[in-house]
DNA sequence: GTCTATACCGCGATAGAC
DNA sequence: GTCTATCGCGGTATAGAC
């Protein structure tokens, strides 16, 4: 039975990855943008439901060795330690947040940081590598609600919405921060960011072809500087517009603006 | 003859805050925002101009009381402290910044530091004000190669790539985070951006309806919508562009391709 | 107003029990 | 692998000489 609760809350762990997948996807930020949120979602929630047959359905099931079991458990605390390293360091800064901090906000001591990461420094790389490498993914880089009208915008805006309350916002912006105050480290960053963008900039080719091929005009192939210029117009939008919002209020800036400003750059 | 060294240092120290003020005014951030360089510049060094010549042409002239120039002097400590506590901010961030580091890159001790503010963030909150208020001055919100042809671009390139290299690119990244880490600090920065940003959307205003009347066409008065939508567009790339480019390197992201695009969004 | 000296605290990191 | 205890450093802020 300590099987079952084990399994259980391994489920319930998986379900609960799922609704932060949610907000993942829909905080768009410089890392990542425009991802197709509802196959995102879809993907998370399939998992999770996986999860939890396995864990109800086959009690019998010993297929798994306690190596096994016990990896998973290993991983859960590495995964919990950095989970709450992103918020805290979203919230306080690098210099800002402590150790303390972080193994208090995973439920642990210190000594448990310690033994999973090496430095200070360690761990917040290990964040920033988690963050920035989903965020690499290429599958992750899909326009979502693109048809024969274009973008669209409602899509745009709900995104841009939730990711002006989503903690990683801050986050993003302490890993630019951070980036750009240690050049030694920032190398091995903008390898994330750069891939990211290159990733985009094949969308927005793509987009821009198949614009051309709907309205019967030429378009060059590959991608053109104009896909570029486009690309960092989309970015700085997707970045400065929830910051705007979130800081400024919706009275000057708000997350329709923004997508409404993206639109004009693919339209 | 100590006066001579007084006034002189007070003169060549005028001309090093005209060249900081070239700086300044050539790194354009979300708090200020195309500024009109040349005329910024003019200014500074017509300042310059006029201290220095006072130093060499009138010792004689005694209308200085002492008590003025001491008040000169505290004056004088406190825009180095400033100063220091700008460049220091920015490299280290507020927390990973040291009093001690402040009063070391001015020349002082710490004791002089606590001597003109309270403490580390009332001297934080010093620099943040000083930047956004001068950014939130109307007069340097003038667009610069405005003509029949619309915004020039390379003007626009020049000012993105200089500030691509200069500190006040990662002040702005700092005060940012730290609005947004310190919510009850927020208000008051939020103004000084709201300021800026209005002021800008007034100016993006009065292009679109010069735009318009060249071409005859009609335009509706006042800021519509789509000047705030563009405003927001501007301010993104204005800020995005030159921290891609610092980031990522020429290869993704150029300060040309940042001035492109924004002028697309004001053509 | 500025300096030196110092109080006091919290940080990152380590050692050793379990 | 995780916890408790502890070291040593460097931080903010203050007190008092000049």
């Amino acid at each position: 039975m300590a099987d079952d609760r084990d399994r259980l809350s391994a489920a319930s762990r998986a379900l609960a990855d799922a609704a932060a997948q949610l907000t993942r996807a829909l905080g768009a930020q410089a890392e990542r943008v425009i991802p197709d949120v509802g196959e995102a979602v879809a993907q998370g929630l399939r998992e999770a439901a996986r999860e939890l047959a396995d864990a109800t359905g086959s009690l019998a099931d010993e297929t798994r060795t306690k190596d096994e079991r016990r990896r998973r458990k290993v991983d859960r605390t590495r995964a919990d330690l950095l989970d709450a390293a992103a918020r805290v360091f979203a919230a306080r800064g690098f210099e800002g947040a402590s150790v303390d901090d972080v193994a208090a906000e995973a439920g642990y001591t210190k000594g448990a940081v310690y033994a999973h990461f090496g430095s200070k420094r360690e761990l917040f790389l290990a964040v920033a590598r988690a963050r920035l490498g989903e965020a690499g993914d290429p599958a992750q880089h899909t326009v979502p609600g693109v048809g024969p009208d274009g973008v669209e915008v409602g899509t745009l805006t709900d995104a841009l919405a939730l990711s002006s309350d989503d903690p990683r916002l801050l986050l993003a912006v302490e890993l630019l921060a951070y980036a750009l105050r240690h050049p030694g480290d920032a190398d091995e960053l903008a390898g994330f960011y750069a891939r990211a963008f290159d990733a985009l900039v094949e969308h927005v080719a793509d987009l821009r072809r198949a614009r051309d091929a709907r309205e019967g005009r030429a378009s060059a192939p590959g991608t053109t500087q104009d896909d570029r210029d486009t690309t960092l117009g989309v970015v700085a939008l997707l970045n400065v517009a929830p910051l705007g919002a979130r800081l400024l209020g919706p009275d000057h800036i708000t997350p329709a603006a923004g997508a409404r400003v993206i639109a004009r750059l693919l339209a």
